[in-house]
DNA sequence: TCGTTATTGAGACTGATTCTCAATAGAGAC
DNA sequence: GTCTCTATTGAGAATCAGTCTCAATAACGA
């Protein structure tokens, strides 16, 4: 089976921690690890809620459990909710987020990690996780924009604008 | 009076957006003016009212407004709540938080700022704000760990520990 | 000064996440 | 396999930051 790797790491983080090996976790795992890409907490709940009964709470009692051993990251990417996506191990990546349509470009920039390695240890910081995220416009709604022409964009503005 | 050139600016992005120069809206913009470093919604809010009445909705609808005109920038740099600070142009920083004591460092590296508008165009994106956050454990809170030498850390573990 | 309409205030509402607690079930010992 | 201990689960309540509603107010151009 694919991911026997992560799996070990996952049950031996586990019983290490004195936690038990459940069904649940092991659905989840499974589920965060077949699917591909980001997915927040509802759909995977959603997801194994098809074929097994599971509680939302244990949906994210487990993510925050795979997250602690690193196997899967954690990122608000939107402005709600979180997204989780699984880990593979030295491919680091970042996001430019599209506020238009919300559609995630990721990107590996193994110059922009080495000076955030840099600038940390010149802090005396020891670094655990980080979030890059560039959001902007891209290139589709931007020609789609450009088309349309109607006004400053998509976004409300805080300001009640007289157009009707 | 300081910040008259980012006044100015507010007052015309109102105006220019037939919007309407109120009491509030500048009360609003003088304490984030003042204030200095990060803060969140709810103490703008107090901070305001010490002196005047204003609604919460009113602080929120207008940090949005802020934000929209680029005088402010609001990021997640904890795991709640928004946090908002004035923008200094042609200032670009990005932040190490410390996931102990949440304290927040800012550091500011044009290489990087270099590397991301790069990165944006390269994928014809048209960058309109990032966030680069690395979070870790400050070199104060190492330290004390190391003395206290208490297990894994402060954060909860998501494994209900046999330790009582 | 007047009229139009953007803005405000109070509080209801939302929605994602966390918490509670009784019932369930891993897993080590025998 | 059975017993025991206690970590985990499920269901729903609670939280909490942020957003929305709508009647009353007040900018500001005429
Ligand atoms: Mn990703
Ligand atoms: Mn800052
Ligand atoms: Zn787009
Ligand atoms: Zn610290």
């Amino acid at each position: 089976m694919a991911n026997q790797v992560e799996r070990e790491i996952f049950e031996s983080y586990v019983r290490r921690n004195g936690g038990r090996v459940t069904p649940e976790r092991l659905r989840l795992f499974d589920e965060i690890f077949s699917q591909h890409g980001h997915i927040d907490a509802d759909r995977l709940y959603r997801a194994i809620r098809q074929d097994r009964k599971i509680s939302r709470a244990t949906v994210y009692r487990n993510l925050e459990l795979l997250v602690d051993c690193g196997l899967v990251r954690r990122q608000r990417l939107g402005q709600r909710r979180y997204l989780y996506e699984h880990v593979h191990p030295g491919q680091a990546h970042d996001h430019l987020v599209c506020r238009v349509c919300d559609r995630v470009v990721e990107f590996m920039s193994p110059a922009i990690s080495a000076l955030q390695r840099e600038i940390a240890r010149a802090h005396g910081f020891d670094p655990a996780e980080h979030t890059l995220k560039i959001s902007g416009i891209c290139v589709g709604c931007a020609s789609e924009t450009e088309v349309a022409a109607t006004g400053p964009s998509h976004r409300r503005s805080a300001l009640r604008s007289t157009l009707s």
